[in-house]
DNA sequence: GTTACTCGGTTAAAAAAGCAACCTGGTAAT
DNA sequence: ATTACCAGGTTGCTTTTTTAACCGAGTAAC
């Protein structure tokens, strides 16, 4: 009734969790583009071609977090209780991720994140392949809202204003903000969004 | 000129210590016999097939530093410098092994080694084992001492004196007196076995 | 304008590890 | 006496990893 966590299985998570400490530890002191997959290789104790059996692609080392809440947006909807619209769904999933400081809502002043956040939005291979995977989440949720151009619509419209919320939160705690501090205004620009919206 | 280390052959050095340290550990934990090769391998984190490729028999997991030094005798006499006689070969490398407090003179306090030949001598299936390591060792140096019932005589007799010294000196450290102590009766009882058989 | 790097990424073959199922021998309940 | 279990080891078979070699694009040297 749960993951059958055999050797291997245990094994391959940590594997995978090695390469991506190893990768992003070196990217944050280096940069992005300083770092050759060689390097992350290494670092990790794996060969090359292990490597690449784990990420398809040198961004995906970074971009892994994102990769993994890949279509959560699309099973927020499918998951929803009945009688629940699926714009109210989002709004509150977004409202509990506030709520508990998750990194993807930009609202979260652990320096690791700060500087996961910078790395990312700083370099340009990497915030474009983000914006990809956003486009695919996009296109699952539209699917979750049914068919035609409005459910495309809507979901372009949710997931863009997640963006601009993550955005807005994320350039507060830049600018040196604490999180707990920026906690009521976060609340207060989704709450005026989404009124918006519905 | 040196160990062409590549990635394979150092994961198989550092599996084959963590079988090793997770088994000793056990064994001295709760001793030889209570202790399963399916304990082992779950501390180790691998699993029993690959344990026994690592180690032979559930003996050999204690025994491996002996085995390590498996044909020694036999390497210093064949590779001794022209003009010294065997015997006076491996009474210097004896001498050696004891001045540097090697394990395997039974001259060393260190707790871990003390409690690692207590569990060796105290459990009957890994003594056994452990003569029959000593009787492989001396064919060997039988081997290289020569040929004839002579070689064979002079080969046991010489590792009986090592094995008699070893046991000596490691009951000295068992009833609790310092190597250092010991150090300079253990060179005198050396000196004056190998006088006798020479 | 070659030559020769380096980089991200791939391929094929061989080694190593995992897993489940088995064998043999002992020992404890029934 | 049978059953059943647990011990140390083994046997195939599959999955994972290493290795070395390669590809195609970019780029610096000469």
């Amino acid at each position: 009734m749960s993951e059958p966590t055999g050797l291997r299985a245990r094994k391959k998570e940590r594997t995978r969790d090695a390469i991506a400490d190893a990768a992003v530890s070196l990217f944050l002191e280096h940069g992005f583009d300083r770092v050759s997959v060689n390097e992350i290789a290494a670092a990790a104790e794996i060969s090359k071609p292990t490597l690449f059996r784990y990420f398809p692609t040198k961004e995906d080392l970074v971009l892994h977090r994102f990769a993994d809440h890949q279509g959560e947006a699309a099973r927020v909807v499918r998951g929803r209780e009945s009688g629940i619209e699926p714009v109210t769904a989002l709004r509150r999933h977004f409202r509990a991720a506030l709520d508990r400081y998750d990194p993807v809502t930009g609202l979260n002043d652990h320096p690791q994140v700060v500087a996961f956040h910078r790395l990312v939005f700083s370099t340009p291979s990497l915030a474009g392949r983000l914006t990809r995977y956003q486009l695919e989440d996009e296109e699952a949720l539209a699917d979750a809202l049914g068919e035609g151009i409005q459910a495309h619509v809507q979901a372009a419209q949710v997931l863009a204003i997640q963006r601009v919320l993550a955005r807005a939160n994320w350039q507060k705690i830049a600018d040196g903000r604490s999180a707990g501090d920026v906690h009521p205004e976060a609340v207060a620009d989704a709450d005026e969004a989404f009124n918006q919206l519905q």
